[in-house]
DNA sequence: AACTTCTGCAACCGCTACCGA
DNA sequence: CTCGGTAGCGGTTGCAGAAGT
């Protein structure tokens, strides 16, 4: 089976700076489906690459003058999907050589798993996965690929990225290192319950839609919609886990109203079923299975949040303390992407931090 | 309109770990 | 054990569009 590969129009990365050649998205998850049926081409590779290896000395002075770098092309992302959509990958100097590309193994290797990899997901990150960012490298710090293997679809290069222009520069605005204890406790107390709350609105929008498309015309679901100062308590509760830092007290809320679909925006689409449209026990089944997780996952939230330790709130206090008002505000204010200033002020002002004790 | 500065991201570089001969 | 090749990681750079002057 030969596959031949069309260029594909732009698909409106969003963010994205560099034009850079379209990415074929629609290639890429044909390369996939190819990949599934690989045996003899597997072999066909395997010769490949041994006479690859077996040129690679002779060839090696020469192709070192005439290696390609900077960005690829459209022709040069076709001749490599498809090459891997054949052949799979791995050895990626060999297959460098095999598939007739003048690029490093490692070149090749960055541009399939940072971009034309199917599953690699593009865009902004939701909430739920800044704050997930935010907790692992509060644990881990800069181990940017560890870090990604928990976010699916995203790569270590978009979170490093991610990393060093949005968080850095939010350090910067306050006036301090990025690893100061300051800027950790900014992140703790502010950002990410902030997120926090960004992320159960989706999640709580993404599940009244789903409970909208099976209940039809029936009454609206009730839900609890998981405020700041409840996250701050989790928070603060939380901190009594020996192991675990609030971050990670955060997290563990918000993942697991996630754990169902990775993110609200990708799962909608999946959970928006409609009922009677020619669905089995199957989808019946799978309705209920996900009715069943977000009432636990509410009422869950509604534990973590019954119970409160006064001990913790003098360390926000403290902490509000140590900001100066209009760097708290503006910085604050710097957080407030896809959210209108408004609704920011009206979150984030200390009268508000001070009105959630 | 022209120029400069800022921003975000893709790609590269250098290093280390791992593995097989 | 050593050595060479390869994969993978984290840091850095370069570039093009956006924003500002």
């Amino acid at each position: 089976m030969e596959m031949v590969l069309q260029p594909q129009r732009a698909a409106g990365i969003s963010g994205g700076c560099r034009p850079g050649p379209p990415r074929p998205a629609a290639a890429a998850t044909a390369a996939t489906a190819a990949m599934m049926a690989m045996p003899r081409a597997k072999r066909e590779h395997e010769e490949m690459m041994e006479a690859a290896d077996g040129a690679a000395a002779e060839v090696e002075v020469e192709a070192e003058a005439e290696l390609r770098r900077g960005p690829w092309t459209v022709d040069e992302d076709l001749t490599l999907i498809n090459y891997i959509a054949e052949h799979g990958e791995g050895r990626w100097n060999a297959l460098a050589r095999a598939a007739g590309l003048k690029r490093t193994g490692k070149s090749c290797r960055l541009r399939w798993l940072n971009y034309l990899r199917p599953d690699v997901k593009r865009g902004d990150f939701t909430a739920d996965e800044q704050l997930l960012i935010l907790d692992l490298h509060s644990r881990w710090g800069n181990r940017w690929s560890k870090i990604a293997a928990q976010l699916p679809g995203r790569t270590d290069n978009e979170i490093k990225n991610y990393w060093r222009t949005r968080v850095q520069k939010h350090a910067k605005q306050l006036n301090c290192d990025v690893n100061s204890a300051r800027f950790k406790d900014a992140m703790r107390f502010l950002w990410m319950p902030r997120l926090a709350e960004r992320a159960a609105a989706a999640q709580h929008q993404h599940h009244q839609q789903a409970a909208a498309a099976i209940v039809s015309g029936g009454a609206a679901v009730s839900t609890t919609l998981i405020t700041v100062p409840e996250v701050m308590t989790m928070m603060m509760n939380n901190e009594n886990d020996d192991d675990r830092s609030p971050c990670s007290a955060v997290t563990t809320a918000t993942t697991t109203s996630s754990s169902s679909s990775h993110t609200s925006s990708e799962s909608t689409a999946r959970d928006a079923v409609p009922v009677g449209g020619g669905g089995g026990d199957d989808e019946w089944a799978a309705m209920q299975q996900q009715d069943q997780e977000f009432w636990s996952t509410a009422s869950a939230l509604q534990q973590l949040t019954a119970a409160g330790s006064g001990d913790h709130h003098h360390q926000l206090f403290q902490f509000q303390a140590d900001l100066p008002l209009q760097d708290l505000t503006g910085w604050v204010q710097g957080f407030s992407d896809g959210v209108s200033p408004e609704t920011t002020t009206q979150l984030w002002s200390l009268d508000d931090i001070w009105r959630m004790q």
